[in-house]
DNA sequence: TCCATGCATCGGAATTATACGATGCACTTT
DNA sequence: AAAGTGCATCGTATAATTCCGATGCATGGA
């Protein structure tokens, strides 16, 4: 992942409705959730939410997959891990120390 | 970390001029860098560079330590590694699976 | 003491983000 | 074919962000 990219994945999740929308499709991978559904819960308007939708797609964090009449969402999770590779490349090069408490707290699960 | 830490977090990183400082800045860990020479390598003026670390103090991504007439600012690795765990826990809870590849491109150090 | 340096903050201008209603398109059902 | 559903997009108003110069404050050296 590229610096663009990473500004473009942060961006997307630094708004209250997006990351929201998006941890609720993590937590619902692999079947993933309608739009119809991620709106309701998100209490805005169908033409705002698609906006933030749409950001969330273009930072490569959701997929749109056409399911009938309806748009299963989906949460991208290689997205996310390259995300967080990005983030933690800096200190694990070189300073492998600097990682190993943050390895030890991931290896919870 | 709660949700509007991770959005202080997320938002602060959601910009070229503050990535590219706390990236350098986790590359200096744990000597830091003067404020100074992030002003002149950032190409903005002082007190639009000020303006910026600010948000990433804020946010608790940054601290910064008086030096003499000087600052020196280092990146907070814990707050770093919290925002991670906040990305991650939502895969790992209940979904293991999903996080083995991240863990396994992560012991890459 | 007096001047220079380093940084924060104020005020204002330009840009960008956010939210909504209205409208249009594609598809499903009747 | 006609009506209804689900979503994207347009136009627009409001709010937030971003950037700069100017100013103020604290510290260190002459």
């Amino acid at each position: 992942m590229d610096n663009d990219s990473a500004l473009l994945a942060l961006a997307a999740l630094a708004h209250p409705t997006r990351l929201d929308a998006f941890r609720r499709l993590v937590q619902h991978e692999p079947e993933g959730l309608s739009t119809g559904q991620l709106v309701e819960q998100s209490g805005l308007t169908q033409s705002t939410f698609s906006t933030h939708l749409a950001v969330l797609a273009k930072a490569g964090l959701v997929q749109s997959e056409k399911r009938g009449r309806h748009f299963i969402q989906r949460a991208d999770i290689d997205a996310l891990r390259d995300l967080m590779l990005f983030l933690a490349k800096d200190c694990c090069q070189g300073r492998a120390e600097l990682c190993e408490p943050l390895l030890a707290e991931l290896a919870c699960c």
